[in-house]
Order: C-alpha cells, then sequence, then structure tokens
DNA sequence: GTCTATAGATCGATAGAC
DNA sequence: GTCTATCGATCTATAGAC
C-alpha cells in the first residue's frame, strides 16, 4: 500500500477515536514510521489530511449505501444493513463514525471540510429518505407515515447510539439504542 | 462571582463548543484576564479542571430533571421539556452538551472522569424510564410497550440530533429529528 | 519521497516572589 | 490568589540535502 493510503488509514482511525484536535503528525510518524516532516509531502497542512479525510469516508459511505441499496430485497433489510454498517463503524465502542467525531470538533476545521461534511449529512439523509419511501410500498417497516421525517429521525437515532455507545467502550447502548427501529423491520 | 466558578462557566462553554483537547489554559486565561499559571491554583491539573465540570453539569442537569418531573402534569410534558433542555444546551447549533463533547474525546479523560460521564448516562436512562412508566399509566405518550427501550432510543436520539445540529451550526435538524418524538406526546 | 535540522508558537505544569 | 519567569515537551510547518 502507498504511504498515502497507508496515512489515511492510520489518521482516519485515530481521529474517530481521539477527535481531530488530538491527532498530530507525530502520532501518525509513530504509528507508520515516517519522518513527521515526511507527511507534509503528502498533506501539505493539516486541513488537506483532514479534507482528503472527509472525502474518502463520503465516498466509501455513499458506495457502501447504493451496493446495499441495490443488493437488498426489501427496504427494510436495507435499513438493517445500514444499522449493521453503523454499528462496525463502531470497533466495539472504541471510533465513532469519521460524520460524528468531525461535528464535534467543528471549530478546528475549515470550510472546504465542513462543505464536505455537511453534503455526507444530506447524502445520508436522501438515502434514507428513500429507503422509507420504498417501505411504503413494499410494507417492510411498520408505520411509514412520513419518510422525510423518519430519515432525519433514523440518523440521529443511529450517530446518538454511537455516542452513547463509545462514552462506556461497549456496543450495549447501541443495540439497546436501535432496538425501537430494528423493532418495526418485518421479516 | 469567584474565579473558580468563572473559569468552570468558561471551560465548559469552551469545551462544548470545540471539545476537551481543544481548550487550552491559554484559552482561559485570554477569556477571563488571569495569567495561565494563575489557573494551576484553582485546579492544579487539567484533568481536575475536566472532573469539576462533569460534576458540576451532572448535578445541574439532576436537578433540572427532578424539577421538570415534579412539576409537570403529565409524563408528556415532562418528556417534552427534557426535549428543550437538550434544545437550549445547543445555543443555536455551537454547542454540544458537555456528555456527548466529553464522549467524543474520551481517550483524553482520566478514570475518575469517566466513572462521572457513566454515571451521568445512567441517571439520564433511569429519569427517562421513570417518565415513560409514567406515560403508560397517564397515557400522556402513544404506543409505550417497553419503557427501558424508549428510554435508551430517545437519549440516543436526542444526543444524536445535537450532533447533527452541530455540524451545521443550526437548530433546524434537531428539531426535525425529535419531531417523531414530539408528535408522541398528547396534548 | 524521505531525510535532518530548525523555526516559532503553544502546550501543561512548577517554583517562588508578592 | 495572582503574579513573573521558566521548564521541557510537543505542535504545525518550512528549508534544503540526499
Amino acid at each position: 500500500m502507498d504511504t498515502k493510503t497507508t496515512l489515511l488509514d492510520s489518521a482516519e482511525r485515530l481521529m474517530r477515536q481521539r477527535g481531530y484536535d488530538a491527532v498530530s503528525f507525530g502520532d501518525l510518524s509513530d504509528e507508520i514510521g515516517i519522518r513527521k516532516a515526511s507527511i507534509h509531502y503528502h498533506f501539505p497542512k493539516k486541513a488537506d489530511l483532514a479534507l482528503d479525510l472527509i472525502d474518502r469516508y463520503s465516498s466509501r459511505l455513499a458506495e457502501m449505501r447504493l451496493e446495499l441499496s441495490q443488493s437488498s430485497v426489501t427496504a427494510g433489510s436495507a435499513l438493517a444493513g445500514l444499522i449493521d454498517i453503523y454499528r462496525d463503524a463502531l470497533d466495539q465502542g472504541q471510533q465513532l463514525c469519521l460524520c460524528v467525531a468531525f461535528s464535534a470538533g467543528r471549530d478546528s476545521l475549515d470550510t472546504r471540510t465542513l462543505t464536505l461534511l455537511e453534503q455526507f449529512n444530506e447524502e445520508s439523509l436522501d438515502w434514507l429518505e428513500t429507503i422509507y419511501t420504498r417501505a411504503q410500498q413494499d410494507g417492510s417497516i411498520v408505520d411509514v407515515s412520513n419518510p422525510s421525517q423518519e430519515a432525519v429521525s433514523t440518523l440521529a437515532l443511529l450517530e446518538g447510539a454511537q455516542v452513547m455507545a463509545r462514552a462506556v467502550g461497549s456496543l450495549d447502548p447501541y443495540d439497546a439504542a436501535t432496538k425501537t427501529l430494528t423493532n418495526r423491520i418485518k421479516h
């Protein structure tokens, strides 16, 4: 794997664990065995690293959502898949999704990164709204009256469930919090 | 107001805005007009400041919850009151509740602070479970079948709604996300 | 692309005068 | 209680050799 990708992988994991401000070029240097000055060749400023991180993260999630909605027989199973994705992202309660980690450290990010962060949220909401609209047709989720409203509530629930799990370093709160959602999925 | 309280107020606001790691004694020094070395008289270590912060925050919220459950005629209006408390805490999308801010920067906190953070979450859940149990009796919230499960989902929704609002610096996502909750409250 | 060396700022923290 | 002065470490970032 090339150095740039290794750096992005390392930075993403550390920042999702500790937050943007608590991760330095020195931390990355220690992890991947390169002098910290060399990191500036790949990312001139720390802000460039943040931008590439959210860009890559956003693309990856968009791809996963697309694959999920295409491969799922029902809207309910697509939603269940998304709940699993956010669950896996937790890494046993040690990491948050990059979106939540960056939202908490918003003031340290530049405008370009903030723009991509907002775009990421919008794309997540759009996908969820589509899924809930599908659910109204195939009946795979009970009582869906307002897809747009369900979408924003669902995303909030997933992000909040991650925060609760991260607070105690365990998956349990995540599973408990998302139970109200999974209970509505018909199998 | 005494210096220690002024310091706590300033630190709480800044850390809820930026996160624990992104706030230094120098920031506090600039804000309240005291040399940064003097801060160590009130809080020998930064960890002591964090501990006092979560302790004070936890007590204040416990008081607000108690007052709310006692003054509310129905369980539904108590829940509506809590939704308002978390809404006010957002400060137009500029701050998170301390609990969420600290959860995101978990790795930088010592064990004493983490213990209080977990206690705070448990107390929030206990209060919510009591409210939902009351709702089963007075019928002020529709379709409450499992108070314990409703409690953890509700807390996740409130925390996640805050994160979404913080991401864009606006109250709108909070109001949209909590709509599913307020819709279930009977008036 | 990675290195050494270094700049200038800031970090949390301590010692000791007042 | 607050100050000045200072410590050693760390921070982001740059210059220039290899």
